[in-house]
DNA sequence: TGAAAACTGTACCGCCGGTACAGGAGGGGA
DNA sequence: TCCCCTCCTGTACCGGCGGTACAGTTTTCA
């Protein structure tokens, strides 16, 4: 029961490695068990087939992204009442987080499952699409708090503001990982920090000398 | 001569269609040769293997990304002469262009080879890079434009806002895939307008009542 | 009309995903 | 102590796929 346990997490943190080098179609049953110290059948023991890995390691990506968000903007909350400044601080940990990885951002699984549909059953789709929901739903609920407060200078809709989160990050993944430049990530989390900062924190009127 | 030319552009089609929904290792020749209605002997006679025809693929889609924004972008600059009016302009021509996709955005081959690195060759890396980085110039140079005559509200860098640019066309692709919602790209790209408008475009003074 | 271009046909190799099934080590409870 | 269950190993096999090799054939165009 604990031994079980304890290879699958092995196959898994292998998998994800290589699935977010090389894709689901790129990664090899084969090489995956010379890497974890495996053979062949105590793989199909643990995993039905390569459907079942996809399925088990999104799951897990999801949950552990959730996790660090839920920890990030709690943490957050903790150190401010205001809603914006909370959400503001929570850009800013979150980009120190991104630009304190050694090696850059390894990878998104969400983008990675994405741009695999056709490879992968219904089901799997749907966790990725509720995956994404999610993040709407989450930072949706932030900004929503925020605009009770604060009037948003521009005419937005929260959904599509809350969308812009993920695109911002899942689009800085993409730029961090061509471009080789491990900050670009966290440089485009806080450009995107500017725009919330700019649309909701009312002008200063500057005196006139 | 004329013959080949024509029967390599059905094979990239047809590749360009598969590898955009299943990935490259998630396409196999076999399939290829089948829609494409020809043998696997012509095939490698028109590609050396998987890797030839993924750099050509990807040269061929980035040449055609950038015409498309030379046209778009080339047609705002020609219907006014302000630089800040005109990138607006092309960001609102860009979201309609995107919004017309009968079937929504059917991916970016960069964002595809970016999470496919180790399986190709340093040269299809490189050239991946460089569009990265042709897009960062282009939007770059705009933007240059645009802060000549415009002062930006917040203290800013022109190449991370260029970056951004490319950020939320990525991520808008990966989420408006994965939530299956066409829009959404163009939704993204109307809010990556608003924050530009928001950041160049001088506060108006409401005339109190 | 003839050479070059654009293929087809056939045979083969090794890797990989997947299946089937038998058997064995090791630990925990009755 | 014994047995059963979990967690594997070993072996053998299948078909699909990427890729090679190479000879032969049709098509095109100058």
């Amino acid at each position: 029961m604990r031994k079980g346990e304890e290879t699958r997490t092995r196959i898994l943190d292998v998998a994800e490695a290589a699935v977010l080098q090389k894709g689901f179609g790129g990664t090899s049953i084969e090489e995956l068990i010379a890497e974890t110290g495996i053979t062949k059948s105590g793989f199909f023991y643990h995993f039905r087939d390569k459907n079942e890995l996809a399925k088990a390691l999104l799951n897990r990506y999801i949950d552990n992204d959730e996790r660090i968000y839920d920890e990030i903007f709690g943490r957050a909350r903790d150190l401010t009442g205001d809603p914006l400044q909370s959400f503001l601080l929570g850009l800013k940990l979150l980009s120190e987080l991104l630009s304190d990885l050694p090696n850059g951002h390894p990878g998104c699984l969400v983008a990675t499952v994405c741009y695999y549909e056709r490879l992968f059953d219904r089901e799997i789709q749907e966790t990725n699409r509720n995956a994404v929901l999610a993040w709407r739903r989450r930072f949706g609920r932030m900004l929503r708090e925020i605009m009770e407060v604060y009037p948003p200078r521009e005419p937005v809709d929260v959904d599509q503001l809350a969308d812009m989160v993920s695109s911002v990050l899942e689009g800085g993944i993409v730029l961090s990982k061509t471009l080789k430049e491990p900050n670009t990530l966290a440089e485009q989390v806080l450009m995107l920090r500017t725009f919330v900062k700019m649309l909701f924190l009312p002008v200063v009127e500057m005196p006139r000398a």
